[in-house]
DNA sequence: TTGCATGCTGTAAATATATCCAGTTACAGC
DNA sequence: GCTGTAACTGGATATATTTACAGCATGCAA
């Protein structure tokens, strides 16, 4: 964790004491009120400064969604600073163009030991849709993603086309032609040109998580 | 502060692990998504009761305004005991007669924190077979379980007919009849007869998991 | 039988919150 | 003078969240 500007460690402050006070984070505006801030968005800022310091996690649009990561630990937090302990992070909506595992897009974290899947997993992405409930893959699951530069026939990866972000199966042909088929009759598959979508591959799927109510 | 019941007491203890899971306590939504509820109002109406009751302080107009004033002073501690350490037994084939959970059948352990899942899991069980495969459940994966005494409508859970051990969904109708429901149409309903067959919940289906090659 | 608590569904509205954009000011270092 | 960082203002917008209202079903005690 980077040392912190005065500035910045009131801002802390004001999160740790808010925490103790009322039992959850405080928000933006909460922030900009105590420290004398007439926009929320300098207290915006200055939790993405803290989040790029690492003394703070923060939750992708998630209201009071902060959390302290600095030395102290005073929630009843099991401290837990390195990620092995604090689990693996879980990955929700990604924005465009923004690298998978940007700090901003972590929900929460989830403890799940490297043994668990045949190979360990590096994050685990919600899955949206329903184009691969043919393999068991549903709405909502957690899928465990292996960050991957290559990948095989058949495999299941997770790939970013443009902007999206997405989980199918990978074939490609003997001409070399690329498709993601989507393990649903109701979804066709998708054909990649070459000279128009740009396809990078973002990681392996090596497991599922779901929980059932 | 009064006694909660069993439902009350769900809901408390999911706020208390959202509280250690994210640092902050969860929405009306969150709480009505992880407790299988349709409208978040059923969760209002939960936290207006355990407030009455003095188990958790509301604020007003304020998001995530939960704060929890029963008996847990450390709101994020967590028991770990030696099996949780060791990680959750996997129980492959079960044997006729034997109980479940019998030193035998452990196959191996695998570590997965009790917040992964909702509820969490006392065993993991290997699924055999394809009768589940319309909610995703396939042949090999882990199936989360809890022990418990009772099954409500529509839940999918781990029973013992006789010597077999099987996954189904419980339907129960008007008339008391009893059947267990496989999401595949290539399987018929087990129709449960209660002169003959002697039906033995295990456990509830808390959650899922899956190691994709 | 009536009344009451529990435990829900579903919809709508008001409000709270996060987040983006376009600027401004000040200061330190080159 | 130029560049980069810190520290803001103000406004707009999309989404998250609380909360009220109108019901329904069950079980339990008076």
């Amino acid at each position: 964790m980077q040392k912190l500007t005065p500035k910045q460690q009131r801002v802390y402050d004001y999160i740790r004491d808010t925490l103790a006070a009322t039992g959850a984070p405080p928000t933006r505006a909460e922030i900009a009120r105590a420290l004398g801030f007439a926009s929320a968005n300098a207290a915006q800022a200055h939790l993405r400064t803290l989040a790029r310091k690492g003394a703070i996690e923060l939750g992708s649009r998630r209201s009071r969604g902060i959390r302290l990561v600095g030395a102290d630990d005073d929630v009843g937090e099991r401290a837990a600073n390195d990620e092995a302990d604090a689990g693996l992070p879980v990955v929700g909506r990604v924005a465009a163009g923004e690298p998978i595992l940007a700090i901003e897009h972590i929900e929460r974290r989830v403890r799940i030991a490297d043994d668990v899947f045949t190979s360990p997993a590096d994050y685990l992405l919600t899955v949206r849709g329903d184009s691969m409930t043919g393999i068991g893959i549903l709405d909502g699951d957690l899928l465990g993603v292996k960050s991957a530069d290559d990948i095989r026939q058949g495999q299941i990866g997770v790939f970013r086309i443009g902007d999206e972000v997405t989980v199918k199966r990978f074939i490609q042909s003997e001409t070399g032609d690329v498709r993601l088929r989507a393990e649903n009759p109701d979804y066709a598959d998708i054909q990649i040109d070459p000279t128009q979508d740009e396809l990078v591959l973002e990681g392996l799927a090596v497991g599922i998580v779901r929980s059932i109510h």
